[in-house]
DNA sequence: GACCCGTGGCG
DNA sequence: TCGCCAAGGGT
């Protein structure tokens, strides 16, 4: 890789640069209430975590209520991995929920409920990587610490006209170069760190990026090449794979739901689910072979016709198919599902771990679920 | 390094 | 309807 294709800056530059997006940052500062002071170190970690692969409108919507349950590591500690799954419904990615979960305990155990507050322990958390551990060491602790998340890739890819994906080869481990470079030159890192994210989240956006807002668009390359709508390149994107579910909507005579819980691996890992059959095909199976995988061909009894609908996930192309059903005992139905299934009181559907997928499920047999 | 893991908004 | 898009981490 010719050294002009990743150019590094000079140490005044890069303190320029810095300190022109800490200012800004103090300037535009948004209300973002749990990144301000007073910081509470875990109520950073915990809405770090959630902003993963995440925008801040789907979290912040949502942040209240883990606050509210969830004030200290401990308190979490405490709780099994169901109420942090309930609470996380809707939000996907939800191994980020049981290595919270995972994180909150390890806090406990290694260092008495409080937070560390080095990116070094942090990083040795369960959930938080080269970017979290950073991100909370500078946010919450004012290391000097560097950060490089989608955003900040994006900047940096432009300030320097550097005309590749932010996922291609080699431009991740350059970005992290920049930004070590430019924490160490900014006056205040923290205000550096988050106002670099915000620049990114909020300026620098993707489309239509809004130059003339830009505190440092005198020294973009990409600007002054014409380069900002090319920089940087479209991400690869994986193929998706068709998932074929037929899900069978249990009700027994007392207008209870039958649910039985996901693996703790793979996809939707630990949440629930009406009984399901899955294959990797584009058409779901059948009802009288889908019924006989579950066991249930004579516990139940299907009525009226199906509903289909079509889900994408990250890697997956799904097509749902929703049969619904009545017991016709309500012990042998649950019992042809085994130990991990259960009987919901409609009520009950709210305080679960949910996907959207199966939500829309359990909408679709007539069941009313939160949200 | 490749692959896996969700979701909802938008043009 | 569909493809693209968005604040990573684990294995």
């Amino acid at each position: 890789m010719p050294a002009a294709e990743f150019p590094r800056g000079s140490a005044s530059g890069d303190r320029a640069i810095a300190d022109a997006i800490g200012r800004w940052f103090a300037q535009n500062m948004r209300v973002l209430p749990w990144r301000l002071e007073p910081r509470d170190p875990w109520l950073s970690l915990m809405s770090e975590i959630l902003l993963q692969q995440t925008q801040v409108a789907r979290v912040a919507e949502r942040f209240g209520a883990f606050a509210e349950q969830f004030p200290t590591p401990a308190a979490m500690a405490a709780r099994p991995i169901d109420d942090v799954l309930k609470l996380w419904s809707g939000l996907g990615y939800y191994r980020r929920a049981r290595l919270l979960h995972a994180c909150a305990q390890a806090i406990v155990e290694r260092h008495g409920g409080r937070v560390p507050d080095n990116a070094e322990e942090l990083r040795a958390l369960p959930g938080l990587g080269r970017y979290t551990a950073g991100a909370v060491a500078a946010i919450a602790f004012k290391r000097r610490e560097a950060l490089v998340d989608g955003n900040v890739s994006r900047v940096l890819l432009r300030v320097h006209g550097v005309d590749r994906a932010v996922d291609g080869p080699g431009v991740q481990p350059w970005a992290w170069e920049r930004a070590e470079d430019l924490a160490s030159a900014a006056t205040d890192v923290a205000r550096y760190s988050e106002g670099i994210m915000e620049l990114g989240a909020t300026v620098c956006t993707p489309k239509a990026p809004r130059c003339d807002a830009c505190p440092v668009h005198s020294r973009c390359r990409a600007r002054t090449n014409g380069l900002v709508d090319r920089i940087p390149r479209p991400k690869s994107r994986p193929e998706r794979t068709p998932l074929a579910i037929t899900a069978v909507v249990v009700v027994d005579a007392k207008e209870r739901v039958l649910l039985e819980r996901r693996p703790d691996k793979g996809l939707w890992s630990g949440l629930w689910q009406p009984p399901c059959v899955e294959r990797d095909a584009a058409a779901p199976l059948s009802l009288a072979k889908s019924l006989e995988r579950l066991g249930m061909d004579s516990a139940v009894r299907v009525g009226g016709g199906s509903t289909v609908f079509d889900f994408a996930t990250t890697h997956r192309a799904v097509r749902v198919r929703v049969w619904r059903a009545r017991a016709e005992s309500a012990a042998r139905a649950r019992g042809a599902r085994g130990r991990g299934a259960k009987w919901m009181e409609p009520g009950e559907i709210g305080e679960i771990g949910l996907g959207s997928a199966q939500r829309r499920m359990l909408l679709a047999a007539g069941l009313a679920g939160r949200g």
